[in-house]
RNA sequence: GGGCAGUUAGCUCAGCGGUAGAGCACCUCCCUUACAAGGAGGGGGUCGCAGGUUCGAACCCUGCACUGCCCACCA
């Protein structure tokens, strides 16, 4: 027997081993013919502990594996976390710096053992933690971004990529994160505005010091690296000067003054300075200028510091005070009129573009990175989408990601850190034939800007030589041939060039994402064909925040087609963001960030879990409130309380009847009602799931347990104690219980094994069972029937509250009316006794009583005498009230049925409720007002009032 | 500058073509033998604004207004 309390600590340490024992979640190819219902999860970030929004994520995987096991699929959730790049990075450097080190003072390899000690911790701590939220992960398949096998897809796909001629190398403009220390992807700059100033500066003409071109700019540090002017052509203002030579301020360096269509005529003062090497706009300017433009100066280093170009005195100075320095500086200088060069400062607010994983100011910056050409990739997956192979839910995000893939940039893949994938490429210092490249031992890094590359080699992983001895040796069995060169295993042998055997690797490491692009591959095993490839791939949906469906979702798509010409998963789940309860987006700077283990240690998991769950309408933010998870414990509470009564009534009992040897003729209203509501639920649910509206498929489920089983079925199932009434409700329960698991897996698994010798039910766990079936039961009559109850019952309860009856005392009735709403009343006379609390309940003879109290339901109207209890002043009002709602609904009514475009154009079916509705109300409008009448006429009685 | 959402009861949100719903909060009554983490009843909304389509609009269309998000090299 159940406890009295529902506790829920207890249960979820149980069923937590216990599922674990049984290995309950592990799933192997099916030999079977069952077909694979496949996730992957998005792999958290080995950064730290989980936070809210991992929980929802996993939360609704959980829901979706555990419901289509339920149903009968094989189902696969693998497990894993992501190395994390620069934000892993990060925080590592952070560690470091509490401890007066740098990663450079300590070297990279190192660096790189302590990284991995630290993230071995953060992956006990995350996977600890989806555990305890309850996911039915694969344990057994847990897969690191990092780790060796995923090292293998990485360097296959790289060298595929540049075989193909889809990565390389070169310098260009990319973004550069002064702080991090790394090129950044386009995606991985973020868009803020801030507040700043657009600055005016005059340039004089170098041939007539005079006379200015005055340009506006919202950098004026950049002002050191200028190489021109530029307007547009077409600009009048500058007519006759194009051509001429400008002196740059500071630096009284002659600069031409160009003519370039790029230029906008209305903002600021139409003419541009032109930094190619710290403005993206700029370098492509300086492109298409080459002729006339010499080559720019870089005056701001990598460490975001003015380099020597910057010249005295501002090398040296980081970019904000240089930025201060320079407006100093031009506000003394003055033009030959005397006047100064800044002539104008007014304020100015535009974006910035910032690091998404420190949010420093972006410095566009011109170095040397590997790129990779996306263009043909992306086409495919749009192309998936337009055949729907790939559909997004919501799909309102399908056309921002088809533009996005429409209008996608090379993809900047090197960074420059050190935690990651090191890029599988070395170069032949032979070849090289540069000093400084042979001063570097053999085996070490390539000096950045050296050289070009002189052999790919997906080879030597430097992770392998850390986490165990001895080099671990890449066997793709197909190597990639470009160019003559040769691409070998382990180490490169002797240079097809020059025969040298020295080697240096190149320095960086590929993005994050492009481990993360090929997770869905990666962790079966590919590039080798394995059985779990084959029975896997592609998987079924990827469940993940819209925040990274570019970043993220798009690549694994391209990534896919490209490599299997087949979708990695065929459906997006978009979920929204966890938001605090206000709708602000928790952060710990706001400090109203909430940790899911107190709320679980609070309210127990799985109502965590349902109150995420129940919230999670496809593609919204969700506002979360702590009172959300109260209401869902209170569920919890309402499920085992219900359990409990269940179980009470089997109690020395004989056993049940399963369901489809009940006698339906032998079925009660009430019975044969609840079926019939618990067979559309299971259908309502099914939907929703498929629809990926869990929300509403929890909602439903909800309802359906607290409003039909507990309020109706279980209060009128205390009228009759048999063998019916003790198989239905072990049946539906157990059925609900099933449905309600993938929501709330602990407590379900709890009362199914406390119900499951009585359901006889073999399995031993809920994920072993059959998924409730039933079909068949659907019942109009039955549902009508129980209207006239609910509806009669209801009416019944709102005169005794309303006339102030205690809850305790049996009170007598007449019901007046006929057909078959009376004919409900008469053969169910019990079922309202019992749930009006009706000491009797008997058809009126004769007049009507009077000192009664008057309720209606459908067309059916009950006295209540209450000689002696009854205040008739308010049992006057309650009628008038109610007379009054009546009128209003008939007016309503009658004009429908009066406009012959209703009547002619309206469905039928829509004519016909609008008919029988009205008739109702006809009926209860029509007893009331003669009930009103008898008890206005009643002088006598304290009629005045107030 | 483009694009996408949202605007419904005091709060948080469902509903998306037939006279407005839930949970919480609020008011009244009740510790009735599954559950006070409960039961019964009740108050509360001209569904952002303005037009249009329709017999009928919270729901469809067009504008507008806020709010939020995404994308974008206007210095």
């Amino acid at each position: 027997m159940l406890d009295k309390i529902y506790s829920p600590q207890a249960i979820e340490a149980k069923w937590t081993e216990a599922w674990a024992k049984a290995g309950l979640f592990h799933s192997e190819p099916a030999r079977d013919g069952r077909r694979a219902y496949t996730i992957v999860i998005p792999p958290p970030n080995v950064t730290g502990a989980l936070h809210i929004g991992h929980a929802l994520n996993n939360t609704l995987q959980d829901v979706l594996v555990r419901f289509h096991r339920l149903h009968g699929r094989e189902s696969c959730w693998v497990p894993g976390t992501d190395h994390g790049g620069i934000a892993t990075q990060n925080v590592m450097e952070k560690q470091l710096k509490a401890e007066n080190q740098t990663r450079h003072l300590i070297g990279r390899e190192r660096f790189l053992e302590r990284m991995l000690a630290w993230t071995r911790d953060c992956k006990k701590t995350i996977l600890g933690q989806l555990t305890r939220l309850g996911c039915s992960l694969d344990f057994g398949r847990e897969a690191f971004t990092l780790d060796e096998a995923r090292a293998r897809s990485v360097y296959h796909a790289f060298a595929d990529f540049f075989a193909k001629g889809l990565i390389s190398r070169g310098e260009r403009m990319v973004n550069w994160c002064v702080r991090c220390g790394t090129a950044l992807s386009d995606i991985e700059v973020e868009h803020e505005e801030r507040k700043g100033h657009l600055w005016h500066i005059r340039y004089p003409l170098a041939d007539d010091p005079a006379h200015f071109v005055t340009v506006a700019t919202t950098r004026p540090e950049t002002l050191l690296g200028d190489t021109a002017v530029a307007v547009h052509p077409e600009d009048e203002r500058y007519e006759g000067l194009v051509g001429r030579k400008l002196l740059l301020p500071l630096h009284d360096r002659p600069i031409p003054l160009l003519a370039d269509d790029a230029i906008d005529r209305a903002f600021g003062t139409g003419a541009v300075k032109v930094t190619p090497c710290h403005d993206p706009a700029d370098f492509e300017l300086w492109q298409r200028h080459l002729s006339e433009m010499e080559a720019p100066p870089a005056v701001i280093g990598a460490d975001g510091k003015m380099t020597p170009d910057a010249r005295e005195p501002y090398a040296g100075l980081s970019r904000e005070k240089a930025r201060e320095q320079v407006v100093k500086d031009l506000q003394a200088a003055k033009g030959r009129d005397g006047l100064p060069l800044l002539s104008k400062i007014e304020p100015y607010h535009g974006s910035v573009g910032v690091c998404y994983r420190c949010q420093q100011a972006i410095e566009p910056r011109v170095s040397e990175q590997w790129f990779m050409k996306m263009g043909p990739l992306a086409e495919k997956a749009v192309a998936a989408v337009d055949r729907r192979e790939h559909r997004i839910f919501p799909d309102s995000w399908e056309k921002p990601y088809r533009e996005w893939l429409g209008n996608i940039q090379d993809w900047c893949l090197s960074r420059q850190i050190w935690w990651g994938h090191r890029i599988p490429v070395w170069y032949c210092a032979g070849c090289l034939g540069d000093k400084l490249a042979a001063s570097v031992p053999d085996g070490e890094g390539l000096p950045r800007k050296t050289g070009r590359v002189s052999a790919l080699l997906a080879a030597g992983v430097p992770f392998a030589k850390l986490e165990q001895d001895g080099v671990w040796q890449y066997q793709a069995g197909k190597t990639p041939d470009r160019d003559g060169l040769a691409v070998q295993s382990g180490r490169p042998g002797p240079c097809p060039k020059c025969g040298g055997t020295h080697w240096l690797q190149d320095q960086d490491v590929l993005d994050t994402w492009f481990s993360s692009a090929l997770w869905p591959l990666s962790v079966f095993g590919w590039p080798e064909e394995t059985a779990d490839l084959k029975f896997y791939y592609p998987t079924d949906v990827l469940v993940t925040g819209y925040e990274i469906l570019y970043l993220w979702v798009a690549r694994m798509q391209m990534m896919g087609l490209h490599f299997r010409g087949q979708v990695p998963f065929t459906h997006t789940l978009i979920h929204g963001i966890v938001r605090d309860k206000r709708g602000k987006k928790m952060s710990k700077s706001l400090g109203n960030v909430v940790d899911p283990l107190v709320l679980m240690d609070k309210f127990g998991t799985d109502a965590f879990r349902f109150s995420l769950a129940t919230q999670a309408y496809p593609g919204r933010d969700i506002p979360f409130a702590e009172e959300s998870v109260t209401g869902a414990r209170n569920f919890a509470n309402k499920l085992w309380n219900s359990t409990r009564f269940v179980l009470m009534n089997l109690e020395g009992q004989g056993g049940i009847v399963p369901l489809e040897k009940l006698d339906r003729a032998q079925l009660s209203l009430a019975d044969r009602w609840i079926l019939s509501e618990f067979e559309a639920v299971l259908a309502e649910t099914r939907a929703y799931v498929a629809a990926y509206n869990l929300a509403a498929a929890a909602g439903a489920l909800y309802r359906f347990l607290w409003d039909s089983f507990c309020d109706w079925y279980v209060e009128l199932a205390k009228l009759e104690r048999g063998v019916t009434v003790r198989s239905i409700l072990v049946h539906v329960l157990t059925g609900t219980l099933k449905m309600l698991h993938p929501f709330m897996p602990f407590i379900t698994e709890e009362l199914f094994a406390a119900l499951r010798v009585h359901a006889g039910e073999s399995a031993e766990f809920i994920l072993g069972a059959r998924a409730p079936q039933l079909s068949g039961w659907a019942d109009g009559e039955a549902r009508r029937r129980m209207g006239v109850v609910m509806e009669a019952v209801q009416s019944l309860r709102a005169l005794r509250s309303q006339l102030n009856v205690h809850p305790g005392l049996m009170i007598r009735a007449f019901y007046a009316g006929a057909g078959p709403e009376a004919e409900v009343v008469r053969e169910h006379g019990d079922y309202l006794r019992h749930l009006a609390k009706l000491e009797s309940l008997e058809p009126l003879a004769g007049p009507r009583p009077a000192q009664s109290a008057t309720a209606v339901a459908k067309t059916l109207t009950f006295f209540v005498p209450l000689a002696g209890v009854i205040d008739f002043d308010k049992e006057r009002q309650r009628i008038a009230k109610e007379i009054a709602r009546l009128s209003a609904e008939l007016e309503h009514s009658g004009r429908q049925l009066q406009d012959r475009n209703f009547v002619e154009r309206a469905p039928e079916a829509e004519v016909l409720k609008v008919r029988a509705l009205r008739q109702e109300a006809e009926a209860k409008h029509a007893s009331l007002a003669q009930t009103l009448q008898t008890l206005e006429a009643k002088e006598g009685a304290p009629g005045g009032a107030a």
